[in-house]
DNA sequence: TAGGTGATGGAATACGTTTTCCGACAGAGG
DNA sequence: CCTCTGTCGGAAAACGTATTCCATCACCTA
């Protein structure tokens, strides 16, 4: 920036004031003239000397996964949001273990990050999270400001989704199409997403006048393994009057219709079929899968909006998911 | 630092050399204080400061798009490449606009990262790479690395996929597995990567033995649409005793295989489909795609090997594909 | 015309770290 | 016992920017 001022014949205090965030007016003149001098020499000021000063303009994300469709399209939606504010993102990935979550927080807060965006299915389901919650608070003490996605139990801002609402709408549905024998492939019985989805079905299954002798749930891993594993059962067992089988994610859903098809059970044919998430895999498996489209990218820009807000109130922010109807679910005669 | 050093008290020099990556030794009794003191006020040097002397330690990485699988599993990858190493990561997303990627560029500098890793399909083919290859010489002028990935013509370092050798070995397999009519569904033509494919099918088609009269050559959007247009057309227009079709990548061959489906075209049975690219996907249709899986997560902590390396020559890595047979291909008599 | 007032450029300082230079101290050798 | 050498702690400078404080200047009003 010296340059630049010697160049435009300025004082540094002058150049300062006219590349960064005007805190002062500048006469039109000079301005033009250090504007002009950056230009020419390339100039950008340096986001580590800027940050030594005031507040950073950096974005901590912390994510699991950023190959999992959902996690990249929100962290997609956290970049864009936050580059439209001027804000730099920096990403890390955890894998869902909460020992690198520890350890990747303490590693980013060297960066004194504007706030930390957390984004993880388990946050809370571990021993850890005393650990966790005590270093995000000191985090939170140093002036940093922490949003978590996707688990509303913390004591932080947060963006989560009405897992149970939208699937008690979906259980509604599918009791409403006339299906009486329902059976619910849960996932995994410790996960917080799978578990309020499998209690939100429950809702909405007797809420729509399924009887409860006729709701039969079984777990599996949260895969498209797990769903072909948990179809072969199935298919093994019989089916025994069941026409609806309900999925806890997509990729279940997947995997079980591909145990049908195997031993020969027709989808919707024999058995309606329903999956959660929307994920881009759901409108490329034939038939076309039915289920719960989660507003992801809404979701990220609204972390980034939390993230970047006024100090205020600790907000919960919870999105609605969506019943987007397609080709595997049919209506019963009765 | 100020009070680690107090509550150990010793000096700030002698804090900051127990703390930083010690450029001298200190006294095990002083070092052993130090360390208790940083842990018990729980104080991470400050980045930006940091970057004020040495090296930033922080590497950009600029994307198309992170939502389209074979960029979420390179830049993870680059990611966990990179957090080995202690650096962080900052992403910033383009969606293939020069333009934006003109201005990302510009915006990222102030970051001052060790080294910036372009990651696009399409950095030359446009007329404002002038303007682009200005910025990122400006850039390695200040000090600076540029690593591209998945474009080799640019006088940087770079991480390139062989795919014109991966499509010629498909090709071969085409061939050798007795196919003698060979329709290429080639994706746009204008496109780098379909058309070092396009080139390398038909050099490997030819050296199996196919006739230059018998290998056609159709072109459409690079989208699963596109293969799904094309293959309509391909039904319309009859095949013609076409006994393969090979496809510029797996989404235009999920697109013909719909098509082909549609119009009781039988997989492999009556026509042989091929993709390219090894998405996840791939598996998930049926038959389940032969096609060529290029190993992204290797190229990207290869980017990322390029970005931290030494100084030295410009480097350009080819990364092999690897062919992978699966159900949508079958021998035939001859 | 003189004094007051508002605008604005310039010098200096602070931010938190690393590193260089200097000084002190201890141990060893003559 | 003195001196030389090696080790290591402490003071200070430097990195690049934003901002505070001060000085100057022009303009307006009495």
């Amino acid at each position: 920036m010296h340059d630049v001022a010697a160049a435009a014949g300025v004082s540094l205090a002058t150049a300062s004031r006219v590349l960064g965030a005007g805190s002062r007016t500048v006469a039109p003149e000079y301005r033009e003239r250090v504007l002009a001098a950056a230009e020419r020499l390339r100039y950008t000021a340096d986001a580590a000397a800027r940050a030594m000063r005031g507040t950073s303009g950096s974005l901590a994300l912390v994510a699991d996964d950023l190959t999992t469709p959902s996690m990249a399209i929100m962290v997609s939606a956290m970049e864009l949001a936050a580059r439209s504010t001027g804000a730099f993102v920096t990403v890390s990935t955890t894998h869902g273990d909460p020992g690198r979550q520890l350890e990747t927080i303490r590693h980013v807060r060297a960066l004194r990050p504007r706030a930390l965006v957390l984004t993880s299915g388990r946050v809370a389901a571990d021993a850890l999270s005393g650990r966790l919650l005590e270093e995000l608070r000191a985090y939170e003490r140093d002036g940093g400001r922490v949003v978590v996605v996707g688990d509303t139990d913390l004591p932080f801002h947060s963006v989560g989704f009405d897992n149970r609402g939208a699937a008690r709408r979906l259980g509604e549905f599918v009791a409403e199409t006339g299906h009486r024998r329902v059976t619910i492939v849960a996932g995994a019985r410790e996960q917080a997403a799978p578990a309020a989805r499998t209690a939100g079905f429950v809702d909405g299954l007797r809420a729509g006048g399924v009887a409860e002798a006729d709701v039969r749930i079984v777990h599996c891993a949260v895969s498209r393994e797990g769903g072909l594993e948990a179809g072969r059962r199935l298919v093994a067992d019989g089916l025994e009057g069941t026409d609806a089988v309900v999925a806890a994610n997509d990729l279940i859903a997947v995997g079980v219709l591909r145990a049908f098809r195997e031993g020969g059970v027709a989808v919707p044919g024999d058995v309606s079929l329903t999956g959660f998430d929307d994920i881009r895999l759901a409108v490329n498996v034939t038939p076309r899968l039915t289920t719960v489209a989660l507003p992801l990218a809404y979701a990220g820009a609204e972390a980034i909006r939390l993230a970047l807000g006024e100090p205020g109130a600790v907000t919960h922010v919870i999105v609605e998911g969506r019943l987007v109807v397609r080709d595997s679910t049919s209506e019963r005669a009765g």
